[in-house]
DNA sequence: AGAACATATCGATAAAATTCGATATGTTTT
DNA sequence: AAAACATATCGAATTTTATCGATATGTTCT
């Protein structure tokens, strides 16, 4: 868990938008038709058209995310979904309270 | 509070670096020899010393940090002296606990 | 008032981030 | 096997950030 790199990641609009909605999928996105569950999250052809960036920057930004460890891809057919890493962000909100 | 604007400003390993050093001054600064405590914080010059930047990089840091509102200044006589500004910080972790 | 010093601001350059369209890769469907 | 679709990667253009030295501003001391 490396906090600079997390706190560059959070530190763009969209992406901390993405990282707060990816909280509460079912509030801030469509049902998925295909899976009819968020359980792994959103697929990036939903996240992209909410933040209504091109599709290769959403997929750049969802890799700026990994590799900070604050999602978690998941591939279903030929859509990947992201969900949040619910271990890394405890561990990183824990630490920004105890060291900031 | 904006979250987005401190999570920018503590983007930067330096400006992390010197937030959490005026957490604890004592241990991280000399002591000032001319005001003898650190109630106002740390002032430039030794902000400086211990970054190893230039003079002017540390200026610009520190107020990109006041514009987040991070940092309070308070000037005695030529120096001045830099401190946490814990209204913010407290509230920024609070933010970020619940809305991460 | 002028010298000396601390900090802030300005202007410039180099490095990193943003963002796109084009292309590549992988999956499904016909 | 080819067409269609979703996502990833590449290469490029633009914007933002990092960082410096020079200069300006404000304070103190002589």
């Amino acid at each position: 868990m490396d906090i600079l790199k997390i706190n560059k990641a959070l530190s763009n609009k969209t992406r901390l938008e993405i990282i707060q909605w990816l909280k509460e999928p079912e509030k801030y996105f469509d049902p998925h038709l295909d899976l009819g569950h968020f359980r792994d999250g959103v697929c990036v052809q939903h996240i992209r058209k909410k933040v209504g960036l091109s599709q290769s920057t959403i997929s750049h930004y969802l890799s700026i995310m990994q590799k900070a460890n604050l999602v978690i891809p998941t591939r279903h057919g030929k859509w990947t979904y992201y969900k949040r890493n619910e271990e890394t962000i405890a561990s990183y909100t824990d630490q920004i309270r105890n060291v900031l």
